[in-house]
DNA sequence: CTAGGGTTAG
């Protein structure tokens, strides 16, 4: 396998300045800066579009504008980035002013202004349109129903669907009908009733025929997938039996909604295997599906054979990428993704500035941040979101909270529930558990158990036993089965020695049969990923792996390593305890690691669950006596080792 | 230069 980056033996984006590597562009080719849309173009695009158009605008008007004119304009403007709603009514005004519309003959331009109405967001301008028509068609009423369902109108959608076959005298629904309503009503919000809806209307295009049709397969898949009724969707799927490349990618899409990553990788294969070439799309949720599943060495190959296949970048699967491998542990391979994407929009920056944060370095997601705003693009609400989380695992809680406050007045946004969340994750964790709780009582949102949750995490890191208890109590009965619950609130009696209390929550757990993933971590080596479960000796060389820790616990406790017994597993005895630290599924893994790798390289280790004390502690020293970074991603953030010292300074 | 369609990234 060809390493189509340079290997990460540069040390992360500590040791250089992010501006070196982030483009340069000169503000003064920008207009006043416009809030880029998820979706967008970039903003050079953008720019040039509005020009021209405004000049095809002025042109026609200027000459005697004929009604196809009208209608090619008009279509031009719906597809315009960001959308330009004025233009448009202009069109609608001038058209009307020369009679063009309201003629039995006028149904064309009509429906083109209508749909620029929906194009919009704006199904009741759209409706107005309709409702003025003489005569109208299939396309007229797919427009609009296209209007209500991407509004989220999805009831109003629904009931043109039916209307439009007793109204619309011999308008039958077709292949595009389909697709526009079934894009609507597979997004968040209702619930039972848009399920039977789904599977009613699937009835519907069966009996219409269409279930062949890649267009309306496409929407089918997605609509299943994002009701997360993932054997539907491959139902589905199934039935249209295609070679159809977005086909494919709204199934891969449907895998990774129902996080069911394996399932995407699988599909990807078979699109190989089929020689159906990936899109830009495929690339982007396979980019995504080995971030989160951190598999570099997959991720990489992925990468190279986009390179191969010619697929045109765009900014969305340049994003995904530098996700990618920021997610796998690369910062600074991230940094060079961005660095060469010359499409950069808010999104790279948001993707830059969140993966820095998590990996620690919140002076280098400021540069960004800057960087950014000099560039012209306008921050968004997660942008500000991702340098609130960069402070948070810093633990510069009063920059952050310098931030969080002028936020609205400095940058325009409003905070949202995540940044307040953030912020009371900050006080708590920097143990201003009273402030934290006030922010909770004086925000204008109610906390949900999530936010509960981490006050809870930090009562017991700062054993705060009487708030930890009084959250305890409200989570469980929000909601009994969530494991971490019971075993946050047991570790805030471990934590003070009060050992049969501890273990009375872990009974109660036992009594209500909650349970807890197992916690796992795995390493890549070569082409393989090797996992390690708890005390598993399960690995091929299982035998020289738990040679290996023992030898490296020795040695770090002649370095000064001294085991916490605290985070030893609950049900074990207090003489064992000890012992079973030192099998804990993270060192393990990098025992292993330090075997296989040739020695003094970096290690980069993944763990399903937050990253043990114990085994933090154990870590630093390892870097320390085997001369090795390690990068260890556990489901929060990522912590750099490396001479004795691990970036997060302890503080996580 | 007459109107309508599906899938990606933080």
């Amino acid at each position: 396998m060809r390493l189509f980056l340079p290997p990460p033996s540069t040390p992360p984006c500590a040791s250089r300045d992010p501006l070196d590597a982030a483009p340069r562009r000169s503000p003064s080719t920008r207009r006043a800066p416009t809030r880029q849309r998820r979706g967008g173009a970039t903003a050079t695009a953008t720019s040039s579009s509005r020009s021209t158009l405004s000049a095809a605008v002025r042109d026609l008007l200027a000459d005697d504008p004929t009604p196809r004119a009208f209608s090619a304009l008009l279509k031009a403007a719906s597809s315009a980035s960001p959308p330009r709603p004025s233009l448009g009514a202009q069109l609608h005004a001038q058209a009307v002013v020369r009679g063009f519309l309201g003629g039995e003959d006028s149904t064309i331009l009509a429906t083109a202004v209508l749909s620029f109405y929906a194009s919009c967001r704006e199904p009741d301008l759209a409706r107005k349109v309709f409702d003025g028509m003489p005569r109208r068609n299939a396309v007229t009423w797919n427009a609009l129903i296209k209007g209500y369902a991407q509004a989220g109108r999805r009831e109003e959608a629904i009931l043109l669907f039916r209307d439009m076959k007793w109204q619309g005298s011999h308008v039958a629904p077709d292949r595009y009908t389909f697709p526009a309503l079934l894009s609507g009503i597979g997004r968040e919000g209702g619930s039972g009733r848009t399920k039977e809806l789904g599977g009613a209307l699937h009835v519907h295009i069966i009996k219409a025929g269409l279930e062949r049709d890649p267009f309306v397969g496409a929407s089918l898949v997605s609509m299943y997938a994002a009701r997360r009724t993932l054997e539907d969707a491959k139902v589905a799927f199934d039935q249209v039996g295609s070679s159809d490349p977005i086909v494919w990618s709204s199934m891969i899409s449907a895998y990774v909604n129902c996080e069911e990553e394996e399932g995407a990788l699988l599909i990807f294969f078979n699109m190989l295997c089929q020689d159906i070439k990936p899109t830009q799309f495929v690339y982007s949720s396979v980019f995504s599906v080995c971030g989160r599943m951190g598999i570099l060495e997959m991720g990489k190959q992925v990468h190279a054979h986009s390179l191969k296949s010619n697929t045109e970048k765009d900014a969305a699967m340049l994003n995904a990428l530098l996700t990618m491998y920021s997610d796998c542990g690369c910062i600074s391979d991230a940094q060079k993704v961005f660095s060469s994407n010359d499409s950069v929009n808010v999104i790279s920056y948001n993707s830059m500035i969140s993966a820095l944060g998590q990996h620690g370095y919140p002076k280098e997601a400021l540069e960004y941040f800057r960087q950014m705003k000099f560039a012209g693009l306008m921050p968004d609400e997660v942008t500000l979101l991702n340098l609130l989380s960069s402070f948070n695992h810093a633990g510069l809680v009063h920059e952050g909270l310098q931030m969080f406050n002028s936020m609205l007045d400095i940058e325009g946004i409003k905070p949202m529930y995540q940044h307040y969340a953030c912020v009371v994750d900050m006080l708590a964790r920097s143990g201003e558990i009273g402030e934290a709780m006030k922010t909770i009582n004086e925000m204008p949102f109610e906390a949900e158990a999530p936010l509960w949750r981490i006050v809870l995490g930090a009562c017991s890191k700062h054993r705060d036993i009487e708030t930890g208890k009084h959250i305890a109590k409200m989570l469980f009965e929000i909601e009994p089965y969530e494991a971490t619950n019971y075993i946050l609130l047991g570790n805030i009696y471990a934590r003070l020695g009060r050992w049969t209390e501890a273990e009375k929550v872990r009974n109660l757990m036992d009594e209500k049969s909650v349970y807890k993933d197992d916690a796992s971590s795995w390493i890549e080596m070569g082409q393989r990923t090797h996992r390690f479960g708890v005390g598993d000796r399960s690995h091929p060389i299982s035998r020289e792996i738990y040679r290996n820790l023992d030898r490296l616990i020795s040695t770090i406790k002649v370095a000064g390593y001294v085991p916490d017994i605290s985070f030893a597993a609950h049900n074990i005895q207090r003489d064992r305890k000890e012992e079973s630290l030192y099998y804990h599924c993270e060192k393990l893994a990098f025992a292993f690691g330090d075997l296989a790798a040739p020695s003094g390289g970096t290690l980069r280790i993944m763990k399903n669950l937050r990253v043990c004390g114990d085994c933090h502690c154990a870590y630093k020293y390892f870097s320390l006596v085997t001369g090795r970074e390690i990068i260890l991603r556990d489901n929060q953030r990522f912590h750099h080792f490396n001479r004795g010292f691990c970036s997060c300074g302890d503080y996580w």
